[in-house]
Parts: C-alpha cells; structure tokens; sequence
DNA sequence: CGCGCGATTGAGTAATTTCAAATCTAGTGG
DNA sequence: CCACTAGATTTGAAATTACTCAATCGCGCG
C-alpha cells in the first residue's frame, strides 16, 4: 500500500528508493472502520491523510445543525481540514469514514521537516497544493454560474465511481443542493 | 513600490538585500489604466500579478454571458488566471482593472527558476497557496450555508474597504447574488 | 416477515431572480 | 452655477427555483 503513496508522488517527482525511504518515514498509517471518525470537530487536527483504500468525507456543520460536505476523498486523494492543519486550530470540520479505509498520514511538523529535509517534497506539495487550489476555484465558480442540475451532470462526468459508493443524500450536500431536490433532477 | 512587494515576501520569509535583487529581477513591472485587461479570457495567461497599487477583479462569463467575479485584488493581493497560468492554457478568466493599477508580475517560467534558485521563495508560494486554499475552502462553505444577506454581512467584514471601492454590483457578483437582491438586503 | 436506510413524491412555502421602470449621484460642459 | 448625461442603485411585481415537511416507496438483510 506504500506503493500507492508512491505512485502519487511519483507522478509529481521521481524518487529513488532511498529518497522514497526517507520520505515514508515521515508518515504514519493508520486504517479506520466505516463510521470512524479521523477528525472531529473541536478537537485537534494535526494530521493531513493521504487515503489508499476506501474513503472518506470532510463535512461542515452549520449554527443550524445543517452538514455541508467539502470533499470526498477515495483513493489516492489528501484530505484534511486545512484551515485547522495549518494554522494548528481546533478542527472546524467533521472528517468521517464512509468505507473501512487505510491511510498515510503526516503532520504539520513532519511536513515542514520533510520539505527542508528532501527539496523534491517541498516541489511536491507546492504542486499539489496548486492543483487543489484551481479545483477549487472551478468549484466557485460552478457554484456560481450553474444550475443544480448542470453541477450534478458535472459531478456525474468528473467523479461517476462516486455515484456508485456514495449515497445521493451526501452527493446532494457536496452539490449545495436538497437530497429531495437532487432526487427530481431527471 | 519594489518594498511592497519586498513586505509582502517578508511578511513570510527574510530576505537579505541581495536575495531580494535577486527576486526581483524575475518580476517585471506594468501599470494600467483603469478598465484595461491585464487578461482577456481566450489569450494566454502567462502572468501572476502582484498588485502594489489600484484593484483588479477577475471574472467568469458564463454561457449565458453571465458575469461571475472569481476575485478582488487591491494592493498587496496577488491575482492570475491559475488555471490557465499554471498550466499554460488559455485564458477562461478575465482581468480587469477597476482603477489605475500598478502591478509586479511574474511568468510560470520565472516562478520556476525562482524556486529553484532561491528555496526561501519556494517555501514562500507554497505557504501563500496554502493560505489561498483555505481561504477558498471558506468561500465555497459560505456560499453553501449562508444565505444572501450573511454572505454580505462577512464581506463587510472581512472588507470593510472594498466597499467604498467597488460598485455594489461587482460586489453582489462576487456574492452569487444578483445586484437588486444585494440592494434589497438592509 | 419486518426493520431500517435510502430514495422518491406531493404540496405548500421561502428565497431569489428577472424584467422593467424610477431614482439617485457625480462629473462635465456651457 | 446649472443643466445634462452616464453610471449606479433602488423599487415593484411576477415568475422561477429550490427548500421544507410529511408521507410513501423500495429493497437488502437478519
């Protein structure tokens, strides 16, 4: 299962065995049941995870109780909460299991340590951190410009094994929409 | 005008005098006039601009030749197209100068060599991505969980100078909301 | 068989949009 | 100093979109 972490990674820098070496001894595993919590809200988030089997979710909940989900990370996909990793703050958002899921993780201080330590890393993350940043800006976009039923059609195109593991209500709020509506979208 | 920028970094890394004439010489300089484009959606992108004086939005038309602002940028802002930037493809943002603007601005090529030559600098746009991450991530919350007048409410305060700045309109944009609706909000 | 979860359907309601018109405001030239 | 204009903002009224609440349906599993 290193090997997934590595591919990824290699996809961005190519690492000899010592390097890759080096660098998973910065990360920590970790395997969680469906239902797990990695993170919870108002508790500590230290760690950033880099799942390579099954998935999880990242979810706000709002004043009125409401859950707003931010990502779905399956395989070979990084979640966290990001304001609170950064900024080592109480975690604002709920990080949950929705399959029995595996995990490397690494945190705040083993991540700086690995970027001064191993300058690829730190190549690595920056473009990592990259990407997510222009996924993110389509996703305002999206939000902005579309109708609920062109963003499920999109979401339908971008992540159609989704569609198989997750269930329509979750999908629903990742989309800012009602499950009932979502339900009505032909 | 060069020390704005000089802060900016600074605000994250120490530089020597000699390692900031070495940064500065990637950036080039251009001022604009008022409602000139730094980009035109459909041209190239080659540029991340560093605004040091005046204000640039950038916007998405739609296929509706809706208009969406993605972004404000008064001084002290950085603003580009990032997916065309990063990846070398055409523009689909615009950039507009909505008053006399005076910019630093850098290529993707220069950015690279940059990092490459200066580390420092490298760990800086890592940690300035990082930032505009989350503060994406906020965004897209926001316009999941609040509704119209408390999205308003969190830009005045967040703000607070925009708005004496920038037409109400461009401002119900940046909100996702139409202009009349912003004008009934009290 | 019946439970429980997920998905659907119906009906009424709330928020926001759209289109159109009116109003306000700052800057300009006479 | 005033009239005028262009841009910005506000207001009104109808239409649309999506939400909420409630009930029903479907189905896999013990």
């Amino acid at each position: 299962m290193e090997s997934v972490l590595r591919r990824q990674i290699e996809a961005i820098v190519v690492l000899t065995d010592e390097e890759f070496q080096k660098v998973i001894s910065y990360f920590g595993m970790r395997k969680y049941k469906k239902n797990q919590y990695p993170v919870q809200a108002g508790d500590p988030a230290p760690n950033d995870f880099f799942v390579t089997a099954g998935l999880i979710q990242s979810s706000y909940t709002d004043e009125q109780g409401k859950d707003h989900i931010v990502q779905f990370a399956p395989e070979n996909w990084w979640i966290s909460d990001p304001q609170s990793y950064h900024n080592s703050l109480p975690a604002t958002l709920n990080l949950l299991c929705l399959e029995d899921t595996q995990t490397y993780f690494i945190s705040l201080e083993n991540r700086e340590k690995l970027c001064a330590d191993l300058h690829k890393m730190e190549y690595f993350f920056r473009k990592k951190t990259q990407a997510g940043y222009i996924a993110l800006q389509r996703r305002i976009i999206s939000l902005m410009s579309q109708s609920a039923k062109e963003r499920y059609d999109q979401f339908i195109q971008l992540y159609p094994q989704l569609l198989q593991r997750v269930p329509k209500a979750l999908i629903a709020s990742y989309l800012g929409i009602s499950r009932e509506t979502l339900s009505r979208l032909s």
